[in-house]
DNA sequence: TGCATACAGGACCAGATTGGTCCCAATTCG
DNA sequence: CGAATTGGGACCAATCTGGTCCTGTATGCA
């Protein structure tokens, strides 16, 4: 567990796959659900919700699409979950929750949690798009693999 | 977001509690859930759990109760979150899932977020329940604070 | 001008997760 | 024996979330 969401997770893929594919290359929705076996509405979504934060630039009517706004090593991973779930914080209390913790003052523990908190939300903000769509292990050019049936989503099994 | 779940948070807080108080005392649930304002069944149920895993050692009958197992500096943050949600792994596919992941080829992330991943793990295997119980942020005495009524399922307000 | 394509912004639903409660059996002490 | 306490469930209601769908608006092109 201490697990994003599903759709952070697409997100992450997405973004990676545009700054992969050129930062000022266009994508469609369709196009990138077709490349990621995302399901489309799903990866609409997502990007409309990009888009109306500064991370993805968009442009309406026919040949339309999205880039990225910004370069991609400027995109942190940190800011796309901040922008799809709101504030880091492993619990309640260890972020600057305006609602006061319940446990306050049996609570010893906030302050160590926001240390914790801390050394996750950095780890976070030291990756960028551009690190994750380019991983530096060894990286021989991404080979097609074998998988090409759409597995999510997929009627039939 | 990135949360841990409550029932978690709670043990934090619990087993914080009892850490603090001399690692060879005995607790009750019902003596814990009274210190800190978490009902009474949700007291048991982490206690219970955390008493199966080697955290907790539990003694049943009239004065019975729970102590911790082990010394306070050697039960990690980590290990208390692998206890009750299992293992640790901000995404399915950052984890050693079982489960294929579904975008796999198209999915060039998941390399680098188990780096961020394995961040996350070591700041959390860096801090054991000792640490979280006596906080070394000029620490003096734990104030009792004013907060007294049980916030926690409080029928009023 | 008309139409196809794409984004914008919602509402909406079903399933899973989770916080929380409750019940009953087994154990131990006085 | 009886009270106190853990053990191990089942159970429910609320929330969250993945996913779908619908309608409107902007743009490019024949």
């Amino acid at each position: 567990m201490l697990r994003l969401t599903k759709q952070t997770d697409y997100a992450l893929v997405l973004l990676s796959l545009i700054a992969r594919n050129g930062a000022s290359e266009m994508f469609t929705a369709r196009d990138l659900a077709r490349r990621t076996n995302i399901p489309l509405p799903m990866v609409s979504k997502i990007l409309k919700r990009l888009g109306k934060e500064e991370i993805l630039h968009s442009v309406r009517g026919a040949s339309g699409g999205y880039r990225l706004a910004r370069d991609p090593s400027e995109v942190s991973v940190a800011e796309i979950i901040l922008t799809l779930e709101g504030p880091i914080s492993i619990t309640e209390c260890s972020g600057e929750s305006d609602t006061l913790c319940a446990l306050e003052c049996s609570c010893p523990v906030s302050s160590t949690l926001q240390r914790v908190n801390r050394a996750v939300i950095d780890a976070l903000e030291g990756i960028s798009i551009g690190d994750v769509a380019a991983p530096h292990h060894a990286a021989s050019d991404p080979k097609p693999c074998s998988c090409t049936a759409p597995l999510i989503g997929a009627p039939g099994a």
